[in-house]
DNA sequence: ATGGTAGGTTTCCTA
């Protein structure tokens, strides 16, 4: 299963970027964040017309989370016990007997602030479905944009970054924490070039100096084996792109 | 400590 996680910053702005990669890469899974659209105007069609299916959860304005599958998708969750939230962060399917959690976790604006105590308790809640989910499913991806850059290696200029948002201690302790669950980072399994990011900021030439983090993941079980994973930063080249790239892995289904 | 850029049912909010 060739699998991808890509926060597009509004589907609709980015809809020929995706449909062109699509093509290109010819994926068996994208997920997808940031997609900023309501599930009435979710492009449908057009994606059909790429070949995928589509299964979404969004909203006006903010968040939204969608997965795009040459396969039918089963059991799609986007609501779990004990998280009632309005913002459309989670959506989770079945694809061929892999259970795939599509996530875009809050950003956390600045550390001490409101939303950064909302991303901490979501970070705690959502890792506490995720371990039930592991019970359920041996076979499990978990996929997006953690806003989250686990390590200083993740991150250009590690002391600039000291305990700021998406590099504080307990964000980090949070994705570890995940990690323990029985997840690998399918990323760090493989030799990858220094200073590998997947996000650039629109501001000061970010990407032409890649100056940037990797916060976006692709997470997997035991029961999966991975081959290989990698960042695309092509599209982050192209003209008005996402200010994020897609990580594209690819999983078989393992022993266990 | 500030600002730069991008997207959105836009004159601020979020990232």
């Amino acid at each position: 299963m060739k699998i991808a996680a890509w926060n597009v910053n509004s589907l609709r702005v980015r809809l020929p970027h995706v449909l062109d990669w699509l093509a290109r890469e010819q994926p068996d899974v994208l997920a997808l964040q940031e997609t900023k659209t309501e599930n009435a105007n979710f492009p449908v069609a057009a994606v059909a017309g790429a070949g995928y299916r589509s299964v979404y959860s969004g909203q006006k304005t903010y968040n939204g989370v969608a997965v795009l599958s040459r396969s039918d998708m089963l059991d799609p969750v986007t609501d779990i016990e004990g998280l009632d939230d309005p913002q459309r962060r989670i959506l989770a399917v079945t694809v061929d007997g892999v259970r795939i959690v599509d996530l875009y976790v809050p950003n956390g604006s600045e550390v001490g602030s409101d939303k950064y105590a909302y991303k901490l308790d979501w970070l705690a809640k959502v890792g506490a479905w995720l371990e039930a989910e592991l019970a359920r499913h041996p076979r499990l991806v978990v996929l997006g944009d953690f806003n989250i850059a686990p390590e200083d290696r993740d991150v250009h200029d590690p002391e600039a970054w000291r305990d700021k948002i998406l590099c504080s201690g307990p964000e980090r302790a949070a994705f570890r924490a995940w990690l323990d669950l029985g997840l690998r980072d399918t990323f760090r399994q493989f030799e990858q070039p220094e200073k590998s990011f997947s996000w650039w900021d629109y501001r000061m030439n970010g990407f032409k100096r890649n100056l940037g983090l990797r916060i976006d993941h692709i997470l997997a079980s035991g029961g999966l084996e991975c081959l290989s994973c990698r960042v695309d930063t092509g599209p982050r080249g192209l003209e008005r792109p996402s200010d994020h790239a897609p990580v594209v892995a690819e999983l078989r289904v393992g022993a266990e």
